[in-house]
DNA sequence: AATGAATGAGCCTTCATTCAT
DNA sequence: TATGAATGAAGGCTCATTCAT
């Protein structure tokens, strides 16, 4: 098996990514401020002027980094469909289910990460919208309103707040880096009890397709 | 009117509640880590050394701030119940309404400061779930029961799960801090809509006994 | 002998002196860039954040330092005067001449510096023409101008001109910094020979005391 | 018309003579301490690595760069001839206004850097009075020997020090770099008032055709 | 010879904390 | 108790220089 050699460009993409993982353990153990330079560069293997070689700065290795990590997100977001045969209540439930995995395992200190320092940088918090909660509120306020047109909606109203489908979601993984050791939570039943609360089984003509998805 | 001269106790205490104000004021514009305590101290018309006469350390002035800022809050919690002729719903609604306007106020600010503070130091989360949380929770699983009796829950499982009322407020104060300039929300019609989908309207029969539940 | 003891605010502002002694070593030494503020401070017997605690950042020092250094010039300066029986030759001389000895020691390293500093930085440069080079300008015209009227100038132009009266002290100070070493050159002699050429001997009504101050 | 292709060496030449341009641009512009060998190498449009292949080091670069720059300057002082028929006053002044010229425009950035980082380098010093001042004044020397022979001279004294032919032009350098924005000086005027001073019209046997000052 | 990524010593500046008055 | 000058460890960032490709 040959291992081609890499070259100068592919060694050093390699450094910044690691230079990327790195930041990602060190921001979100420590946070923003309290994050040295100098521990990424030690973590990820480099020299501590080579991290500024790749990022103009701390906070610009922040914002590289919160890219290299909604990245895959806005995949998984792009990939919601209606499908035909479905009810919204798979639907969106299918979308949430592998968000409650992430996010309770160590993708989880990402988020709260995102959401304590956006509170403090408006940029970043503008980027997460820009990038992330407009599509997730976009497609959540599609299927919404396909919901209400098929009697799927427990309330008309719902249809005008897609915060709520994931309103569970933000708490538990609030709750998860709050207090999960003191008092813990099963997310994956807050979210389901939540849907529960804001879809009743669709009203179609009989001898359509009942969904089960959902117990 | 003779003003009496305070005493040394007294002008002890004043000041310590003037740095107690000044921090509230700074930890909230800033978070904790970039609040310089000379600014709390200027602040508070005192000079630096005078903080750590009153507190051990800019920990410690967190501390303290947190414990006086929660004291009105636990006051408000403790007055809930659940009075004859009153729906769980209504009761609910009680609670939340005052919490929604301050909390869509500058007291907004207090909240998401203790949620991203409180992801960093779990001292201070454990402190916030014993004082504050765990009242609410009580509370509103005494009120959920109430509401299961007498068939007010939309949802059984519900009854489970009393982070899901509070959760729309919980999101509504993120959603201030982040994304209220680029895409502002109603938090009062969220919460209102949130409360539609766990509670239906009581199905007592007519002029049967109303419930007593809460003592 | 009593020695009172000195007070805290006496010790300040005698550190902020030393300081200033220190940054004038040093900046005269290395030059601004050069210049490590934590050598000014170890020769000035203080810790580095001392420094920043009596001036803003090193620019700030500079200026202070400035300041200072300059201070004594600026009465030397305003102390000129055209006292009657005396050429302006010989005012002129006078008020050379002390320069010239301080500018052949260590004071010429200030005068150095501030050129070469100058050159650099314009907000110096203003400060150094407004606080120093327009008063002694004024000054000179002045004198010039008398030194007219008496027809004591060898040329009528030359009183538009005052800067031609400090030009060989100006050469003469870069001179010494530059190449006096390897070819040493006579301050003293050089300014009285320009002045020679400057002036005449004026043409008093025969009878009048006249001066031969200069040799 | 075919372009020769250039050899290696002659592109290698070039590159060098690239990088000395383009280090005189950054120099001049921002001093020795504050210019970056990168801005350097970019502006030549080479790899900065390129730079050390080319020069030692940054200090090795400067004094490549002065030796360039001096070159022409070098080749115009050789060129001063006392002329038959042309006063000394003349010829001196053919000399200069060249000089004035070039060191009113962007030359005078370069006087006024090889003047500011001589104070802080010896050795570049050292190098100037070699390759330049010694030439000069030993030019100088000659002509206001010349001038004292034929009675030129306004005072004696004046052929020790040729220093006060170049003074006024020194001082208008410096004048031009550190005040010309808030007070304008003319540098010809100066330079001939000077001349005015240094030198009276040669007292030649009439008959003997007279020098009219400048043409 | 040219490249440019990597290095790491160096420096300015910040700020919580101490302590003599 | 109050003060605020002093401390010094810590950390972000720069940049001349090196060296593998």
């Amino acid at each position: 098996m040959t291992q081609k050699k890499p070259s100068r460009q592919e060694r050093a993409q390699d450094r910044g990514e690691a230079i990327i993982a790195a930041a990602l353990a060190e921001f979100t153990a420590h946070g923003f401020a309290a994050t040295r330079v100098e521990d990424i560069a030690r973590r990820a293997g480099v020299a501590k002027g080579t991290v500024f070689h790749h990022f103009a700065d701390k906070e610009g290795l922040f914002e590289g980094m919160a890219r290299a990590v909604l990245k895959p997100w806005i995949d998984h977001i792009d990939s919601v469909r209606l499908e035909p045969g479905r009810s919204v209540r798979e639907t969106v439930g299918a979308f949430l289910r592998p968000l409650i995995r992430e996010v309770a395992g160590p993708r989880g200190d990402v988020v709260r990460l995102f959401i304590s320092e956006g509170l403090r940088f408006p940029r970043l918090a503008e980027f997460y919208y820009r990038e992330i909660l407009s599509r997730v509120l976009d497609i959540q306020r599609r299927l919404l309103a396909a919901a209400a047109e098929r009697g799927e909606l427990a309330q008309p109203a719902i249809a005008e707040f897609p915060q709520l489908v994931g309103a569970p979601l933000i708490v538990g993984v609030l709750w998860h880096g709050l207090f999960q050791r003191i008092d813990p939570l099963d997310l994956d039943a807050l979210v389901t009890t939540q849907l529960d609360c804001l879809f009743v089984p669709s009203q179609r003509p009989a001898g359509s397709p009942m969904s089960r998805g959902e117990p």
